[in-house]
DNA sequence: TCAAAAGTGTTCATTATACACCCATGA
DNA sequence: TCATGGGTGTATAATGAACACTTTTGA
């Protein structure tokens, strides 16, 4: 890509195109040397995969394949490869783990300190994916890996730094809920109020007047009626929704205002 | 750090305290023989410096030393040396080229596309750090490193994916300066309200209403009035204010509620 | 008929926005 | 005396928060 620029040397005009290249050539085997010589580090991906089902926020973990971690959970993660953008190595992370690609997945932050991992110095770039438990059937054949209630890891100990990427995540996983409408992500297609502010409960930590949560999100004007309702509940079915991708993104509000 | 973890082999009551030592040895021998076979990257950190003065928004640039990259600007960046925290890393090169410590810089994001730079697989992390020009003598001796009009990059072509990074970072402050007091960092210790709502229109890219500026920020109660007048402006000199980052601290707002 | 959750409006407090005049200073 | 920005208040609109009763369904 930035090899591919446009030199600030081509000023000399009177060169033929060939010796552009050439001496594009050699630049490039230069930087090529420079980079050499530089200090190389092992880099991962770590895919903090949260869930919603039962009413609670899950988080997909998996047991840790270090022997010193026995016993311990840990996030899903996995090497970068030569010449994969971070981006499609967590995807690939979660296709391998899940099976599932199209799914809302995101970088949060890269952790680096030094003792971070038990093998020498190793850097992750923590993503964070939302997905819907109960729409997709996981691969989760063994029992390896699981989904672990979200509010049960607190006492938990965890393998590597991963107690401190999942705390990173479930904070960027609050802020951004609060501004976009991630939650979506976490429900099936179509859903009912109760569970669209059951889920936002769950994750924002804190009980919400149920009126004005209905007023706020009908005031939005994203929520699709399907005209259906909810079945194989033990009281009155409510309503189902859908949630209209499209017109948020073309009405979605600009942020303005200083607010601290 | 992990490796100093209690151990869940330690289960094993009976054994002497020594052979737990053994095994752990063992342990982590093992790992470093895993963490060996990982592809290994080399790491850069790139520090995007924002100052203001004269009423606009600038940016630390230096020229590129890559003969690739010849004549173009580009970020502050420098490699990350072994087992060095990249946080670390990042103050160290904004120590190196300004001279200053103690200066506000925070992580943004992590860039890894395979072809961003000429010499292979590089991947950068990026940093925001905001300085006051006025109020600190840079060591800027040579004429290779400069600041730069912020509103003046958008037709220049900087080395690397620069361009990408600072209109990350930009985004990044925008955001970040209208739920956060950063701001004040780009200002000398006394200021004027003035000057930084100036800075807030140059950062924001829009003008606002100035009473309702003065009475946002008199509302929050975070100003600290020094008694000291502007000197030196041809007009009638304003109140200079100072900010109470403890009280700040102590009081600054929590976040709730659901907008999008 | 009971339990459980659906559905629905109003009031009050806070915050955002729009807007115009006199004042103090240096040139 | 003029140009420049400092300093101030009010009215209206929009938004957020608190709060209770009737309805529908399945068990």
């Amino acid at each position: 890509m930035a090899a591919t620029h446009e030199l600030s040397v081509s000023k000399e005009k009177s060169s033929p195109k060939k010796i552009h290249k050439d001496l594009e050539k050699e630049l490039i085997k230069d930087v090529l040397g420079l980079v050499e010589t530089y200090p190389r580090v092992p880099i991962t991906v770590d895919c903090v995969i949260f869930g919603f089902d039962e009413n609670s926020l899950k988080v997909l973990l998996i047991r840790s394949d270090l022997e010193i971690y026995k016993g311990k959970w840990s996030l899903l993660g996995d090497f970068a490869k030569d010449s994969e953008d971070l981006d499609e190595a967590a995807a690939r992370v979660l296709k391998e783990r899940t099976g599932m690609d199209d799914v809302y997945l995101e970088q949060v932050r890269t952790f680096s300190t030094p003792g971070r991992h038990p093998g020498g110095r190793v850097l992750t770039v923590a993503y964070c994916s939302l997905l819907n438990i109960a729409h997709h059937q996981l691969k989760i054949l063994d029992n390896e890996i699981h989904w672990h209630d979200f509010k049960s890891l607190k006492e938990k100990d965890l393998a590597f730094d991963h107690k401190l990427i999942l705390d990173n995540c479930i904070q960027w996983l609050q802020k951004r809920m609060m501004e976009h409408p991630l939650g979506i992500n976490l429900l099936p297609t179509k859903f009912s109020l109760r569970k669209l502010q059951s889920l936002y409960e769950s994750i924002l930590d804190r009980q919400m007047d149920r009126r004005n949560f209905r007023k706020k999100f009908f005031a939005m004007n994203f929520l699709i009626d399907t005209g259906e309702m909810e079945t194989d509940v033990p009281h009155r079915p409510g309503k189902l929704y859908k949630f209209d991708f499209k017109k948020y993104e073309q009405n979605k509000r600009r942020w303005t205002g200083i607010d601290f």
